[in-house]
RNA sequence: GGUCCCAUCGUCUAGAGGUCUAGGACACCGCCCUUUCAAGGCGGCGGCACGGGUUCAAAUCCCGUUGGGACCGCCA
């Protein structure tokens, strides 16, 4: 029989769940659930100082809306709780006052402190990285708990993941480092050690460690940005692993039958907005219908349009037509403003431009206004017809109607938007540039 | 400075000694769709950091060089 997989995720909160820790919590819970084990929450509040509840809700709004639900953690409980290293001082000093006892740390000031002994050579080996040896005489004493009583880093993170059971330490490669001194720390306490998975760094385009520098400071940005929630997954579970077969665009539980921890690559990546944005588009296409008109609403009202005078059909309608443009759910919303009301478009056409369409489209208008089919195709057909027995380039008739009718040069095919508009909408936006009568 | 880690197109990656004149994706650049592109189709550019080994054979293994990064707090 083997063992549960346990693994956690223990961000500290001094800060928002920005992409990194993101990266480092998708990366344990993609191998719990793929295991069938548990991904724990731990809070790491030792710096009483820094942490916030602000930070912390922050963390659990991120993590919720990437869709990484947790098993056990502060609020849910669990059977290895407390889960806020606040609130477990208690344990940190047992085991502090066990090694006191033993002499193998020592007191200075209030602090307690670990001595580490030369000559030994202390390895381990990483389930990413492979064998990694040092020695250790190039490590300090460890101090184990602060003088005003807190656990330091290194100290409670070995105590934690014992007393929880924790199988799989999965971490960012920063903290390579401080693995050795953690191993020191297990021997002493004579306490089984967990197999140990370090990841590649996320960089920025810089290839310097991603921070503030780089944009978004919390993972809730990109849902703010018009980002869905599968796609930043699904673009956060490429950075350092792959699933092979050149599939790029999966789906979350594709990536839980397909992810191993032993397919992670050692090398540091550099966080690339245009790829997110490719794969958040692949994304929206994707989306059934009533879900990406849920997912596109608030953009259009954070917009000022009017959804409440449309159907949620010709909602649906607006976003199918669209046909895969716009990359994100804000460009989506802005691209298709004009169909929900016409006072953008009044904004961005100015009057000198209506001037000189006007007598090449006042008479084809006149006609096609009083179509008995008012669909793209009749509308169309009319239009090649009418430009053909006139000699007027079929361009010449499109693109001013297109830039009227929508007020952008962009758009899908125009007669399928004046057959969405509607007759009357049509009439009565050609109405207002004088072009009709 | 000390210790540790990393090294395939600009970027994300496939590649676990021969099937690699290195595959895919993003970006970029062309062309087409002659109603636009922010949609779609087709094509192009572009990489194994360098030098030594090992081997019949190396992007793949070893060593070195160079270049990046991380850690060296009573922060996490």
């Amino acid at each position: 029989m083997t063992e549960e997989v346990r693994v956690r995720f223990a961000p500290s909160p001094t800060g928002n769940l920005h992409i990194g820790g993101a990266h480092t919590a998708l990366f344990n819970w993609l191998w719990a659930r793929h295991e069938g084990g548990k991904f724990v929450l731990r809070i790491e509040d030792s710096d009483r100082e820094r942490s916030t509840k602000e930070y912390e809700e922050n963390i659990y709004s991120g993590l919720e809306w990437l869709g990484l639900h947790w098993d056990e953690g502060p609020q849910i409980g669990g059977p290895y709780g407390p889960y806020r290293q606040s609130e477990r001082l208690d344990i940190y000093h047992s085991y502090a006052d066990k090694l006191l006892n033993e002499g193998l740390a020592y007191r200075e000031g209030e602090a307690v402190i670990f001595r580490v002994m030369p000559g030994e050579v202390v390895s381990f080996d990483d389930i990413v990285y492979g064998h990694i040896e040092v020695k250790s005489e190039t490590l300090k004493d460890i101090v184990l708990i602060k003088s005003d009583g807190t656990p330091t880093y290194n100290y409670a993170v070995v105590i934690d993941d014992f007393t929880m059971a924790i199988t799989h330490v999965i971490r960012g490669e920063d903290h390579i480092a401080n693995t050795p001194k953690q191993i020191l720390l297990y021997k002493a306490l004579g306490i089984k050690l967990p197999e140990f998975a370090h990841l590649p760094m996320i960089l920025g385009k810089d290839k310097k460690k991603l921070s503030k520098r780089h944009g978004a400071t919390s993972v809730l940005e990109y849902k703010e940005m018009g980002f869905l929630p599968e796609a930043l997954f699904n673009f956060l579970a490429l950075l350092g692993w792959s699933p092979g077969d050149n599939r790029e665009i999966f789906s979350v539980e594709e990536a839980i039958k397909w992810f191993d921890i032993k397919d992670v690559n050692k090398r540091a990546s550099v966080f690339d907005m245009d790829k997110l944005r490719h794969i958040n588009q692949e994304h929206i296409k994707r989306m059934d219908p009533e879900r990406r008109l849920e997912a596109v609403k608030p953009f259009w009202v954070a917009l000022d349009l009017p959804i409440e005078k449309h159907s949620p059909e010709y909602l649906a309608k607006v976003l199918e037509i669209m046909d895969g443009r716009g990359q994100t759910l804000k460009e989506l919303a802005e691209y298709t403003d004009y169909f929900l009301t016409f006072e953008p478009v009044k904004e961005r056409v100015d009057f000198e431009y209506t001037e000189n369409v006007r007598e090449v489209l006042r008479p084809f208008c006149n006609d096609m206004i009083k179509l008995s089919r008012w669909d793209s195709k009749a509308l169309e057909e009319f239009a090649r017809e009418w430009s053909a027995n006139k000699k007027v380039p079929l361009k010449k008739i499109a693109m001013p109607l297109r830039i009227l009718l929508t007020g952008t040069k962009v758009s899908p095919g125009i007669f399928e938007v004046i057959e969405l508009l509607g007759r009357e909408e049509t009439k009565k936006r050609l109405a207002h540039w004088g072009i009709l009568g």
